[in-house]
DNA sequence: ATTCTGACGTGGG
DNA sequence: CCCCACGCCAGAA
């Protein structure tokens, strides 16, 4: 059924919905889609994002608002730089006022509660 | 098949 | 806030 629907493409739906100048956490995410505690998954769906042309990645940060993908962006500072590009300020790997900028898919979309 | 790792999260101290 | 340990699911070796 629609659970055989590719973790993956969850995931990309959802980053793909994040709006300019706005980040959100691997286990928001991960949530939303009805698999909390699978938040490695999210980077693991991420990682495989590089196949992917749409996906805003560097706005997906951990619950930290800290920048640990950025290693994967396959620069240094590509990630931070992109951020900052859409106004949200980060500073050593960290986004400041992350619960500013955060952007939560279960509460911001509408009925995607499964 | 088994084993380990991985862009994480949560709970307890 | 920090640190430690466990859980989580998927993919690679």
């Amino acid at each position: 059924m629609e659970s055989s629907e590719k973790f993956f493409e969850k995931v990309y739906a959802v980053v793909r919905l994040i709006p300019y100048g706005k980040v959100s956490s691997y286990g928001a995410i991960a949530r939303h889609l009805g698999s909390a505690g699978a938040s490695r998954m999210v980077g693991w769906a991420m990682n495989a994002s590089h196949n992917r042309a749409d996906i805003p990645a560097h706005r997906v940060v951990n619950r930290k608002g800290l920048l640990t993908g950025k290693h994967h962006f396959g620069g240094s500072r590509l990630m931070q730089q992109l951020l900052e590009n859409e106004g949200v300020v980060v500073k050593d790997n960290q986004v400041q006022y992350f619960d500013k900028h955060f952007w939560d898919p279960g509460k911001e979309l509408p009925c995607s509660q499964k």
